[in-house]
DNA sequence: GAGTGGTCTAGACCACTGT
DNA sequence: CAGTGGTCTAGACCACTCC
């Protein structure tokens, strides 16, 4: 037999699913759904936190439990890759014009937070293996931030790596204070004689522990993609590896594969 | 001030990352951790309940509760597009071969289920703005299941959308009796004509719902990925659309972007 | 059957949100 | 300040796992 909760659960998912509660709408308060379906308030609240962990409903403290409305979603094309590269070419004036995170969310640059942070580490086990050297050498990790102002929610939380001596010929990438830098980290790079050949995208998704819930913003009841993006240079060595994370309910990844034609 | 619960679970947190407690291993039984930190079993629970959550955990009910080992991943790639579009063309012997999903998994073929169900439906309006046709059109649709046999746990569900009159020409198209079909949708397509010339996949995740866990044999505390293909043909029209959902902690995606070279 | 986690209750008190 | 959800307790009883 199914359990209290998980009935209640259901009742009200088929409420919500046929329109009977509509989103945005407010769900009746706790204590008379609780005497509604005559339960102890702990079981009625078992039942809402199945329905928070589906994304259906939004419970706000002091205030009320709603249903959830679908948010608008942030599209991350891999085209973004191809535009990110051909933009290091460009003249410094051309670099300052909006970049690539403008192009994917489609606010303007002042609705956008942007916070980046620089320190040393070295490589663990997993680091070493991506770029393919010893455990221990010295990296260069970025943290950046970038944060929609308007929805008070955080976009996309990344750590990126990058092999300390392969940079270190030009001391301004060393710094956070340069950053946001026009034309981003392909022009980065091209600082130092870098060109990316290719880049391997790796997603999987997880729930968020708790540090990164607080960090991007996200509510319980949204799933996190991990996504680690692995740039590979013409010589075919790993020049960047980053952490990407983004929260699943407002992120969307694009990727299109082209296929080579039959013979004819 | 943080609650009681989030302290806790940072303790325990922390003893599991530091390998206090290691993989594999079975925590300390509740009442004796309710006991340790003076709390009430409902609380020492509400704990365990965020480590789960985050995948630290397993709970196993009439057995105790244990520090997760970290899973095997599917890594699901783009080559096996062009892979699978190959394949198409070869003899019937050659396609009987193992297919995609064993090419993903590794798993021999003995040690998977199949299973196919397909029936009628008609386009919803988000169906129809992805075949680009009226809502209403007749569709045909096929759910799969592919579920590997030893960790008694499916891997890939996914639904796939062809519109019926493109396909009707082929009546063993129609019928899931003939699943699997050598060769896969790509041949069946080209047993009517068509040529797959690229796939867009658009990925998002979230958590699963009460049924889809089930279905999946995901626990708490899994995210769910969802995958939306649609696969366009030689004359940009849409052929084939399938969502495809996939446990987050047993799958990786794979994408591989190419950049044009600089020129010299 | 002994030991484990899972569900459920009734009630107290705290914390947040709006007017 | 009224109304909402959030945390916490002590204790009862049920369901699963393994010997």
């Amino acid at each position: 037999m199914a359990t209290k909760y998980d009935r209640i659960a259901a009742d009200l998912r088929r409420k919500i699913q046929s329109g009977r509660f509509g989103p945005g709408e407010q769900l009746p308060v706790e204590t008379a759904l609780k005497d509604e379906y005559n339960v102890s308030l702990l079981t009625l609240r078992r039942a809402l936190d199945v329905l928070e962990m589906e994304g259906l409903i939004e419970k706000r403290h002091g205030h009320g439990n709603f249903v959830r409305t679908r948010r608008r979603r942030m599209r991350r094309s891999t085209d973004r890759y191809q535009w990110e590269k051909d933009r290091a070419l460009l003249t410094e004036a051309e670099r300052r014009a909006p970049g690539v995170v403008e192009r994917d969310t489609g606010l303007a640059h002042e609705d956008l937070i942007f916070d980046a942070q620089f320190d040393s580490t070295e490589a663990d086990e997993d680091l070493a293996d991506a770029f393919g050297v010893p455990v221990g050498t010295p990296l260069l990790r970025r943290s950046y931030r970038q944060q929609s102002r308007e929805e008070d929610a955080s976009l996309v939380l990344s750590t990126s790596y990058l092999v300390r001596d392969r940079i270190a010929s030009n001391p301004d990438l060393l710094s956070a204070a340069n950053e946001p830098w026009p034309g981003g980290t392909p022009h980065q790079l091209y600082t130092v004689g870098i060109e990316i050949d290719r880049i391997i995208d790796e997603v999987t998704a997880r729930p968020p522990s708790a540090d990164e819930a607080d960090a991007l913003g996200i509510e319980a009841g949204v799933a996190l993609i991990v996504l680690r993006k692995t740039s590979i240079d013409t010589t075919g060595q790993v020049v960047e590896v980053a952490d990407v994370l983004m929260a699943g309910d407002r992120t969307q990844l694009v990727y299109t594969t082209k296929l080579k034609r039959w013979p004819t």
